[in-house]
DNA sequence: TTGAAAGCGCTAACAT
DNA sequence: ATGTTAGCGCTTTCAA
């Protein structure tokens, strides 16, 4: 028979204690107002005692504010995006908050429907890599929160009038795109092609740039377009479109690079002696790839880190802008032969 | 200026459209009182005017139900979760649920703290893919709502006496482990070896007595034992670690088969050619490393509806669980010259 | 069919 | 230092 089936309150506590129940809240909270030792160690034994624990909705409710944080990503399945999960869901436990997550597939419609239901859920806290370039602030317009943007571009339009701050993390597409494409250059590759994605996207735009004006630097002519969805399929296809002169391929992301080694081995393509392949938006996981990726990658534990604390309140980055700095990590797919780190 | 900042509430709607306030509540969740057409019209259009969104905080503590359920997983970056907790969520959406995900990175400890932030948030229903086996379901000992275990053998302790239903999933951890190996033989291989998580494990152990069932089923000796770690890393050392006369390794879950096949690569053995792979526990995700990989996998979209099914409250299966059918999936790593599913 | 009002469990201002 | 109590926004019983 277990009490009931009802959950211990703060009332119970407060009766077992002999105490009032503003005490037990005192104590919960370590305020705001103080609780001599011995009444505090009351408190802590009736909580002991009956298994009390806080119901976070009561809380939420009566302080307008919960303990939890949100994360929106487009696609769960991209092991950038779970590794960065992760490491924000760890970052949330230490601190005593909880995670909500939202994959929105690719959709901006259910991007949308999921930050309605985070605001709806009066989450503390946001975290949003969109979908698509720019996001669509509206959508959190109202928000009265910490916002942090993870991929608006600079250039986007001033937010509309909103309630809460907005942090961007200026993740600089076309600076990574340049930097993986810069190091097959530097390969001696002169067909470097491109796999993409979608034109109409943004961040897609900004990776071509990217890619271009780094081939021009290098005084080569741009190699071959290929888009495509930022999927797993959507770069073994590319592999089979991959026209026989290109020498180098720089993918956008990991999922793309990760079909395109499957396709172009199907295809009879060793990479990287007929072929060499560079991506952005990978993770240490490339590593283990076959051949092994060079990827230009975030540092997504330490940057899991600084959003935790500014979603905390504890400003680490003047402005409102956290900066991150991509880094180019070697491994044998571009034809590198001993991998390791540049920091270029 | 935001209508001083504050999100409009039930009563600025019941104002704005002359009604009660509990009328608006008949409106919103369509009872539990019938209310007239014209009074509903009111409070449609007051309720578009104010953009008022109920507050599901409000809603959860009055209502003792929230519109959240949980999935606790032991590691989001292996595919096999990622694209499950994807499908969760996606059928959360479609139900105008809300998925909360916890990452208990392997550690029991965190596990426990994340069932005790889940429960505290009053979740409405919880997934759980437990870190180890038998789960530690004393931590949901008096969790009232109906939990799905994911990975509780049936071999395991009757549960202690609780407070909600308790679903189980029966994934038979020995029969795909079975089939998986069985498949190998069939490839005419005679040196099998495992790759296979710490003993400590009952899901190991389990594993581990599929794998020789089958082998001895075949007629063949047990081959090398490898034990590592379920991830990536693990895998690509026991590539190093395996004999020479192995001629076919089965792997238990997915992140082990990706380290070991990049590591038996780098060590210039060619799978299948020299050394043929098979695991449990990939997706789809298998078909696109290289060699595209021969698994085990669980139907996982089918296995999202049928639990969300089931935290519904409409029930599709007969008794406390919810079998699934493992299907064996054949790629090229195994030696298959024609892949395609085979129903095993 | 509608409205008034008593909670849900907690926070925190105010009183003691 | 501790107690009392008015909300937080909503659901739902009960009365009209």
């Amino acid at each position: 028979m277990t009490r009931q089936g009802r959950r211990p309150t703060r009332d119970d506590v407060a009766r077992k204690a002999g105490t009032s129940t503003a005490v037990v809240s005192y104590v919960i909270n370590n305020g705001p107002r103080p609780v001599s030792k011995a009444t505090r160690e009351k408190v802590l034994r009736a909580i002991r005692e009956t298994g009390y624990r806080p119901n976070t909705v009561a809380q939420s409710l009566a302080s307008g504010d919960s303990d939890m944080f949100a994360l929106l990503v487009p696609d769960m399945t991209n092991p950038f995006l779970a590794q960065f999960a992760r490491a924000l869901g760890h970052e949330c436990l230490l601190n005593g908050k909880t995670l909500l997550l939202g994959d929105a597939e690719d959709n901006a419609q259910h991007e949308v429907e999921l930050l309605e239901a985070f605001q709806r859920q009066q989450v503390a806290g946001l975290v949003w890599y969109g979908v698509d370039q720019p996001l669509p602030l509206k959508a959190i317009q109202h928000f009265p929160r910490t916002a942090i943007l993870l991929n608006q571009p600079e250039t986007a339009d001033p937010a509309p009038t909103q309630d809460g701050p907005r942090i961007r993390v200026t993740i600089d597409e076309y600076q990574q795109a340049y930097m993986a494409t810069e190091h097959l250059a530097g390969h001696h590759r002169h067909n470097i092609a491109i796999v993409t994605g979608p034109t109409t996207r943004l961040n897609s735009r900004e990776r071509l740039r990217g890619w271009k004006d780094a081939l021009s630097k290098a005084d080569l002519e741009p190699g071959q377009e290929i888009v495509t969805p930022y999927s797993r399929e959507g770069g073994f296809k590319a592999a089979s479109l991959l026209d026989d002169d290109m020498d180098a391929v720089f993918t956008t992301n990991a999922l793309q690079a990760i079909g395109l080694l499957a396709g172009l081995t199907e295809l009879g393509r060793t990479v990287p002696d007929d072929i060499a392949v560079a991506t952005m938006n990978a993770t240490d996981e490339a590593r283990y790839l076959v051949p092994s990726l060079t990827s230009v990658q975030l540092p997504s534990t330490m940057l899991a880190m600084k959003i935790i604390q500014e979603l905390l309140g504890q400003k680490t980055s003047a402005g409102n802008t956290i900066p991150v700095t991509p880094l180019l990590v070697r491994r044998h797919s571009c034809g590198c032969e001993q991998p390791g780190p540049v920091n270029h």
